[in-house]
DNA sequence: ATGCATTTCCAAAGCGCTTTGATACCCCAT
DNA sequence: ATGGGGTATCAAAGCGCTTTGGAAATGCAT
């Protein structure tokens, strides 16, 4: 049933049915009740490509998730901002388009988005510290969101992000407090801007207290699990082991815990370890007291939060950039406790 | 630009220049390559509402995720399935769109979808035994495969899905044959379509042995880490406790192993673990030896199928289902041995 | 030169909606 | 009776593309 039928069978003109179903004054309320109950009985809805070449609007959200070239992976936390973002477009009557891209053939995805005229805004998952697609998407003129920042951009754009220099810097204190001097840091693949900044928190918070960073203490990579226990497996075995672990996934975090295991060391008695903890939904950190200590902080918010600025930011003729700037909880768990003495 | 102002700009017709495009013979050569490289020079796309609209396709998959409203859940699956079908799509120039939505509220966003026009074909995920969703979209006409099955359902679909039975029969055999006879079931949510499969491939495999199934050692519930632990810490404080798991996902085996180390049991030595791996990129099982002996199938690959098969499924006007049924494989890790002697 | 395929191109219709600009109608003040 | 201002409705244009049904141009044999 498209519209001209349902006008038909109404006795009505095409143009009163779609201005009586889209809320429009110049139609008597008795006509829009009676074409409303004639949508519903014949379950009408416009057809969206019609209605979008009509009102040059797409009604439609893109997102970008760049597979990692390297390691073809998709990034996990993914799917928890989806959630979020899905029920803020919900909300509003959006729908949400996903473009799987490698990492490497992205220039064509944003522009041929663009050029479709496919969405109405785009949200830019995983920056780099080093961003093009952000000019990019200001040169093509369509409204977006970056999940995280891009410190290397000095132009102004919209961001949602964990403020990760601070998490980490307070999460490398309490280390610190708690008299751990070797401390070591897990953290994503170094172009990632998280993980700059998460080691920015980090090396801040050491050379306040007059240490220095050793880089045998640094490993970045893909989270998974592997590189987890790959990297403590091998910082324990050396000269020096750490007596923390600073990890920027609990994914991560749960591989450093199984190498602990192995070495028949006790997490937060012989070893402490922080992980960051972005609140995935099937991965909850330990239920009451939580397993981990932890930066918390829910990327599923964050979803939420990206979407509707975006969404501000798509009716907004101006369209200045908004921040939002979410800050991590520091979570107490079992996981960390004072330095073992020197022996 | 658009088709009207890139044939202008070559003093060509919107016919020659849109068929010079898209391949049809009726151009020269010589045209053809001076339309492509105009296009090429400007950058143009063809606008998707507009060609849809004038076609009649979409060129678009849709996605429904079910949220688990008991929960709030996303399926931790989910997003490696999605990046295999996001592979396929791109190869095929396809798009796909993402629909969140709460377990209770489908039959409307399916209507919508289809209503709509708004997508070519939909993938069903997380189906349960009894799946309404099935004989909707035949109602509704809408081509779709259905990632897993619907025990319940007698009429035909296409759908992909991993030998859950066997799988699982064939896990509890190993398990059975390693001397064990309190096996613990940890599974999934009682209604969905695998988890009764994965149950009915654990009893068969019991009864045939001539065991019955133990109620005292079966749970059911969505599958995070939290509910591993809590499962295995219950069960190991029985009286006759389990001394071997079968577990539904690595994530919930991950909290299993967690119970285990807490209750200074040894993985593999006192209590052994299979657990289904559905080779999720982030969390691998091991690089060299697997750390869980596990019934293994990818997801993504899982993925990649269903969004080939959908794609072959609109192309054809026939329409006959299509199934792909994948074999688990079962890889024998670090966290099985023999049942410890009675004591 | 003529006739007939072939090749190459085009004008115009149509996809299903929104929206502009009119029209018809009614009511009330003049 | 006449005109003016709402109110309720409509016909038709337009969004940017594809596709149908020609028409013009070309090539080749006659």
């Amino acid at each position: 049933m498209n519209l001209k039928q349902l006008s038909e069978s109404l006795g009505l003109s095409q143009t009163t049915v779609s201005r009586a179903l889209n809320g429009y004054p110049e139609v008597s309320e008795a006509t829009r009740q009676r074409v409303e109950d004639a949508a519903q009985r014949h379950n009408y809805r416009p057809n969206t490509r019609a209605r979008s070449l009509a009102t040059g609007r797409a009604h439609m959200i893109g997102h970008v998730i760049p597979i990692s070239t390297r390691h073809e992976m998709m990034n996990p936390v993914f799917s928890d901002f989806i959630a979020g973002a899905g029920e803020a477009y919900a909300k509003a009557g959006y729908d949400m388009t996903l473009s799987i891209v490698p990492d490497d053939a992205e220039d064509a995805t944003y522009r041929s988005l663009a050029q479709k005229k496919a969405v109405d805004g785009i949200v830019i998952h995983g920056p780099r510290a080093n961003e093009r697609r952000i000019r990019l998407l200001q040169d093509l003129d369509l409204p977006f969101v970056v999940h995280g920042r891009a410190s290397a951009e000095d132009r102004d754009y919209s961001w949602v992000d964990v403020n990760n220099r601070r998490a980490f810097s307070r999460a490398t204190e309490l280390l610190l407090d708690l008299g751990h001097r070797r401390i070591a840091l897990v953290n994503g693949l170094e172009d990632m801007d998280f993980a700059i900044r998460r080691r920015q928190g980090y090396e801040k918070a050491l050379t306040e207290r007059g240490l220095s960073p050793d880089p045998a203490l640094g490993a970045s990579d893909e989270m998974t699990e592997h590189f987890g226990y790959d990297t403590a497996r091998r910082m324990l075995a050396q000269d020096a082991p750490p007596t923390a672990f600073l990890v920027s996934s609990l994914i991560s975090a749960i591989g450093v815990r199984r190498a602990l295991e192995e070495a028949d060391l006790k997490m937060g008695r012989d070893v402490s370890v922080i992980t960051h903890d972005d609140e995935l939904s099937y991965l909850g950190n330990g239920k009451d007291v939580p397993i981990f200590t932890a930066t918390r902080s829910s990327v599923r918010e964050a979803g939420r939060i990206a979407a509707t600025t975006l969404l501000d930011l798509i009716e907004d003729p101006d369209r200045t950039p908004r921040h939002h700037m979410l800050e991590a909880e520091l979570m107490l768990g079992r996981s960390t406790g004072p330095a073992p003495q020197e022996s």
